[in-house]
DNA sequence: CAACTTAATGAACTCAATTCATTATTCCGC
DNA sequence: GCGGAATAATGAATTGAGTTCATTAAGTTG
């Protein structure tokens, strides 16, 4: 009992500090054990302190891990458009978009796999402001697709809304056997070989099929990726 | 007590009479409630059994689900086969294939759902025998495109498996708010769409060369941004 | 009809989320 | 400083679900 490491009985932080606390502790518990594994016994523990406790600031263990990943995302979030400022072309920037997102995915599969199985199915998911973030984070994508449109250099005659599903939804399922814990994959070449489908299509269409359209691709990729490079050198 | 209604206790059935009347129970209960608000005790109630008797026939809640959607998927892909060697084409092929798809997504949402996020996502996942069908099932849209690649229809440069994760995880972005209550998606619609989409790619490839940027305009432009880079790294 | 096999029961158990009456600590006006 | 309001923290009790198991009942077989 002479023990001074142990729970230090009675401290007691302001309510921010304290939310701060159990926060870091559940999204380490999350993330280590999934939303089904994870104990709130264990969360409180981490965070020093007792299981009731966490009823004072969250409303239930659900609620919980919606702010959790709310707080992920919005620092993920934050430094997106800066980045995207510095890439230039419809291709290069759709290529940067669905980079960054195999890129979060690769890092953090653990709370992606959370956002997509857990905060996503639930029926209030459209009240959350996770899901407006993810509006918000899309929505990117579809601007760079109109813009292209405009531009010229996409067609016009296919649904906006389909052109995101169609990305997002192949990255997801590109990645599920990772998420899985089975395989590895590489962000760098899966974006290349998303953005070449979605834009060229499957159809051979084909006036002369012995010009080789993709040198003109490859050294676009090349360039998105040193774009990348200087906007975020640490990738 | 003079009901002759209420649970006739005593009434024992064949293992094989009894085991397909909990799974039709239980499909019923998850089909309702989904997987955690499904409660044992009313699946019990249903099938006219005791709560601990279900344990006689299925390791747990989890085996319960496993052994149900098997059961669904099963019949569902029985028929499968036969009515694809009645359309021929490559187009056509794949619109059927996406079009089943999406109907079965259409008329039975909630097995769909339960099959999208609790067995997929379980880690022992890829041991089931519905992984197993599911390959089967996938399968099938990759050997329609494989043979539109011999007969020359089809690029040969795009990995299979990119195209396969494009339709499905298209599919599923593109149904999601109609699997969360919200809205209405029409199958043969979003198949035909689908379908162009992934066919003929979102560039213009028009037949006035004159319309797009060549090669050589498609480079330039690569170069000059590079040198946007080189010049002032933080524009 | 006796022995055996197997279906069915229902109460007890486990374990995690959640609630709440109570206690301790800090803050604030005097 | 000091008394009292506000609020952070406690820990024991409650709930509610899945799961286990010793026991009983029903059918089957020789």
């Amino acid at each position: 009992m002479a023990g001074t490491g142990t729970r230090r009985k009675g401290l007691r932080l302001s309510r921010e500090r304290r939310v701060a606390e159990i926060m870091a502790a559940a999204r380490a518990v999350f993330r280590e054990k999934g939303y089904d594994e994870a104990l709130l016994s264990e969360i409180a523990e981490r965070a020093q302190v007792v299981e009731g406790n966490i009823y004072r600031y969250f409303d239930n263990k659900r609620d919980l891990l919606v702010k959790v990943i709310e707080d992920w995302y919005e620092t993920m979030l934050a430094d997106y458009d800066q980045q995207l400022s510095r890439i230039h072309g419809t291709r290069a920037r759709l290529n940067f978009m669905i980079w960054r997102h195999l890129k979060t995915v690769h890092d953090e599969p653990s709370l992606c796999q959370l956002m997509f199985l857990h905060l996503r199915t639930w029926p209030d998911y459209s009240s959350t402001a996770v899901h407006e973030l993810n509006r918000e984070y899309t929505r990117r994508t579809l601007d760079i697709v109109r813009e292209g449109i405009e531009a010229g250099e996409l067609r016009d005659d296919v649904p906006l809304r389909l052109v995101r599903d169609m990305i997002y939804g192949c990255v997801e399922h590109r990645t599920w056997a990772y998420l899985r814990g089975e395989g590895d994959f590489d962000p760098d070449k899966v974006a290349d070989d998303i953005v070449d489908l979605v834009l060229g299509g499957l159809a051979r269409h084909g006036a002369r099929s012995e010009e080789r359209p993709d040198i003109a691709e490859r050294l676009e990729n090349a360039v998105a990726r040193l774009e990348r490079l200087s906007a975020h050198p640490d990738s």
